[in-house]
DNA sequence: GGCGATACTGTTAGCGCTAACCTTGACGGC
DNA sequence: GCCGTCAAGGTTAGCGCTAACAGTATCGCC
C-alpha cells in the first residue's frame, strides 16, 4: 500500500484512460490503437484492408498485435459489416468417405480466400437438416452447400426468404433458379448395369441400402436398363433403409443364399456393401465372378485391393466439392458462375468381380 | 400513385416508425418485438430464458418470429454476451475414421447442449495447428478441444494467454493443470506385442507411418517390450513420414518381400496399412498367420471381414470425443470435472491373423 | 498561386443483441 | 394500511467492430 501502489496511487487525477481490455480479458483494437496511438479503424483497416495503410505503420500496428495477444473478434466483425465470412456445409453423413472427400475439395477452395466453413450432418434426414438450417442461419452465413436436393418445404422456405446464396452437391437440379454441382446418379446406375448386361449377366441382382435419393435413382438407372432389356424383376431388388456397412455386405450374402436367389450378379449401391459381399465369398467359397459377379459404387480405396479387386464406378466427390465452393465464391462475389449446372460426371471402373 | 399508395401515402406525417428489418434484409428482434407489441428484450428472453415470460406471451412471440422468419443474430448475441455457444476442435485428419468418430463423440455431446462446433483440420502439422488456433480464437470459442499434446510454443502462448478452457484428446497429460482424455498408445504398442510374443514369434517387424506422437508412442511400446524380451532389433523397424492408406500397407509387404527380411510377425501401426498387407498376402500367396503373422491397430470396420481378419487392439474413440466434450461442457459452466485425466483404456482383440 | 487530385488517417454512428438495473402492479401478512 | 416480496416486463447502455463520410497534408500542373 505503502511503496508499490499500482495504478491508483501513479496516476491518481488522471481517469481518461479507457479500460485496456474487454470484458473478456482480451485485448480490443481499441487497445492496440491506444499503444500505437493511432485510432482504431486504421488498426481495422491494417487487417482487412492493408493497401490503405502505409507500410511501416501497418507494420507496427501488426507488430504491436501480435505483442499483446490481441485477436480480433470476429462476432463484431461480422455484426458490423454484416458479413461473417462463414459458409454453412451440410453433408448426410461424416462416416461416408464420399462426403468426407466432398469436404476436403470445399476446404480446400474456401480456406485461402478466407472463408470458414461450418459443418452440419444431417444423417440423411430432412428433418434434422432443417434443423440445422436454422441453427446454421442463426450465423449469418455468406453462403449455403447443401447435399441433394430432398429438402423439407420449411427448409426451402428458410432458403428462398435469405438472401444467401445457396449450391447444391451431388444431385443435378434441372430447375434453372438453382445451382448444383454433382454427377447423374441414375446414369451411374446405368453405366454398371450396361456393362453386367454386356457381360453377359442376365439375372442382375440390386441392393439398396440407406435409401436417400441417391441410392433410389442408381435404382432407377439399373432398372431402366434392365427394362430396356427385358429383364427387369422386382423379385431381384432388395431394398433396406439401414445404413450402409461391410457387415450388411456379408449379411446380404447370407440372405440372397438362404432365399436360394438365382442371380448370378448383384449390384450394390456402394462398396462397403460389395467390399463385405466380397469377404463373405470368400469365407463362404463362393467363386466371384464365375458364380456370382459382385458390383458396388463409389470406388472406395479398398476396392482395388480385396481379392477379387471390385468393379466399380468412381464419382468426382473431391471434385464437386470444389467445384460447388468455386460457384458459391463467384455468388458471395455477386459474380455469376460460369454454369449454374454442372456435371462432373461418373468414371466406370471394370476390374475382376465382374 | 393513386389508390394503393404503400406506406408513403398511407403513413405521411409519421416517420417515427424504424425501419422494418436490418440492412441484410432479415427480420430483427426490434420487428419482432415491434408486431408483437412489446420490447426487444422480452422477445430475447422468450428465446434465452423461456421460465422469465408469461407462456402465452411467450408462445404469441415465437409464433410471431416464426411467421416473420426471424432468426436471432449469433453474432449480436455473442457480442452482447459474450458467450460464442461455439466449441472449436482440432483433429489431424478427416479422412481417417478414428477422428471422425471421435467428432461424432463430441457432437453427440455439444449439440444437445446448445452448443456448436467448429472444425478445424491440422493435417498432421503443429505448424496448422497453429495458425487454426488463430483463426478459430476469432470466433471467441467457449472452449477448445484438440488432438493430442504436440503443439508449438506460439499456439502454447495463445492457449495459456486465453481464458478459454482447453481439453486435450487421444493422449494423457501428466502435467497437473491440463486436462486430457484418451488412453496409452504405448500400452497399446505394449499389448500387441506381448501378444505376438506369447503366440511364440521371435522376429518381429514395425511398421510406422505418418510418424505422429501417437504412431511413435506404439512403436516405444513395441520397443520396450521386445526391449524387455531381449528381443528387439532395429533392423526390423520401419518408419516412413508418408500417410497411412491400404496401398502402403501393401507396398510394404512387396518391400519385405524384396529386401528378403527374416520376420515372422509385423505390427503394422495401423489398420489400414494392416489390411493392405493382408490383401496383399493374398494375392503374393503368403500364408498369414503361418508364414507371417500380421497384426493392426484401431479396429477399423472392414478389419473383422478381411481374410484372414485381422488381430488389433481397439481404441475408444467415441468415447474419448464423449467424454472429452462432458469435460469441457463442465469447466465452461464453471464445474471442476471429476478428473482432469481420464484414460478409457484399450480393448485387444484376437484375431486370425496372429 | 490556386485548384484539383491523390494518399493517408480520423470521426461519427450504428450493426442486433443482452446485462444490469428499474418500474409496475398484485398479493399477503401483521 | 403499510411494507416487503415477487413476478413480469421495460430502459439504458454498450459489446467490438466497420461503413460512410470527413478531414488534412502533399503534390503537380497550368
Amino acid at each position: 500500500m505503502t511503496t508499490r501502489g499500482g495504478d491508483g496511487t501513479a496516476t491518481p487525477a488522471v481517469k481518461t484512460r479507457k479500460p485496456r481490455s474487454s470484458r473478456t480479458g482480451r485485448a480490443t483494437m481499441a487497445d492496440v490503437a491506444e499503444r500505437v496511438g493511432i485510432s482504431a479503424i486504421t488498426v481495422s483497416r491494417a487487417f482487412k484492408r492493408p493497401e490503405l495503410v502505409m507500410p511501416e505503420l501497418r507494420q507496427r500496428i501488426l507488430d504491436t498485435a501480435q505483442s499483446m495477444g490481441y485477436v480480433p473478434n470476429q462476432a463484431a466483425s461480422a455484426l458490423a459489416s454484416a458479413r461473417s465470412m462463414t459458409v454453412a456445409v451440410l453433408i448426410p453423413s461424416m462416416t461416408n468417405m464420399v462426403f468426407v472427400e466432398t469436404l476436403a475439395g470445399i476446404h480446400d477452395m474456401l480456406l485461402p480466400r478466407g472463408y470458414r466453413a461450418l459443418i452440419g450432418v444431417t444423417h440423411y434426414s430432412p428433418e434434422e437438416e432443417e434443423r440445422l438450417i436454422r441453427t446454421y442461419l442463426q450465423f449469418q452465413p455468406d453462403g449455403i452447400l447443401l447435399t441433394g436436393t430432398d429438402h423439407t418445404p420449411v427448409a426451402r422456405t428458410y432458403l428462398s426468404a435469405l438472401a444467401s446464396p445457396t449450391v447444391h452437391m451431388m444431385e443435378l437440379l434441372d430447375d434453372p433458379d438453382s445451382l448444383s454441382v454433382g454427377c447423374s446418379q441414375e446414369e451411374g446406375g446405368r453405366l454398371m448395369t450396361t456393362h453386367l448386361l454386356e457381360r453377359g449377366y442376365r439375372r442382375i441382382g440390386f441392393v439398396a441400402v440407406q435409401l436417400d435419393p441417391r441410392t433410389l435413382a442408381r435404382l432407377d438407372g439399373y432398372r431402366h436398363a434392365l427394362e430396356e432389356a427385358g429383364l427387369y424383376d422386382e423379385a431381384r431388388v432388395w431394398r433396406l433403409p439401414d445404413p450402409s456397412s461391410i457387415h450388411l455386405g456379408a449379411a446380404m450374402i447370407d440372405r440372397l443364399m438362404a432365399e436360394n436367389t438365382d442371380c448370378d450378379a448383384v449390384f450394390f449401391c456402394n462398396d462397403d456393401l460389395a467390399q463385405g459381399a466380397l469377404f463373405q465369398c470368400q469365407r463362404r467359397g463362393i467363386r466371384v465372378p464365375d458364380q456370382l459377379a459382385v458390383a458396388g459404387f463409389n470406388d472406395l480405396p479398398a476396392s482395388a485391393w480385396t481379392t477379387p479387386t471390385l468393379t466399380t464406378v468412381a464419382t468426382p466427390r473431391y471434385a464437386i466439392g470444389r467445384h460447388a465452393a468455386a460457384m458459391l465464391l463467384d455468388l458471395m462475389d455477386g459474380k455469376e458462375p460460369p454454369q449454374r449446372r454442372l456435371d462432373l460426371g461418373l468414371t466406370f471402373i471394370a476390374r475382376e468381380s465382374t
